[in-house]
DNA sequence: TTTCATTTGTCCGTATGTATT
DNA sequence: AAATACATACGGACAAATGAA
């Protein structure tokens, strides 16, 4: 189930967290959810670590998710 | 949680490990006194027990803290 | 003696943080 | 981006040591 383009212009870890975004916002993953773990993201997609990692940061910057070591990336709770 | 910084570049163990090395130096506990247990640094501080246990494995490393199964962590009674 | 609460010891699994190559 | 290694952190479970009831 391989929906990553590697030869995109878009970099692969923000294709994936696109998906994620789109997922949030469709509410399949609501407020205070976690998220697919990078180890989870690394099955499912078939990448590196460090791609899975940056997809989370890229849902971090944009204010959707908070990281938390040793627990998970989770939906933030409050949203505008 | 007060003190504790789990975005600094600083461990959290490390965090509560100088936290007691100071109330140490100050005197509040002076040698052969028993430091906060394990669960007691779990609550005070909302970490992990492996945390806690870190935090006095650290002062152990300093020289400062000795460590008895079943008792608990005592400074040390000389100091240089 | 046994029983019990407290405390540390160890192991497991999972997850993120950082660094290196 | 990938691959690897190690550090840090969370949570649970059970064992062992201690000391007091």
């Amino acid at each position: 189930m391989t929906v990553i383009d590697h030869a995109a212009r878009t970099p692969v870890y923000r294709q994936i967290g696109d998906r994620l975004r789109d997922a949030i916002e469709r509410g399949e993953y609501p407020p205070g959810a976690r998220l697919p773990s990078e180890a989870d993201l690394v099955r499912e997609y078939g990448v590196a670590r460090g791609t899975a990692r940056a997809a989370h940061r890229y849902l971090v910057r944009l204010g959707l998710v908070e990281v938390e070591p040793g627990r998970g990336a989770y939906v933030v709770e409050a949203q505008p």
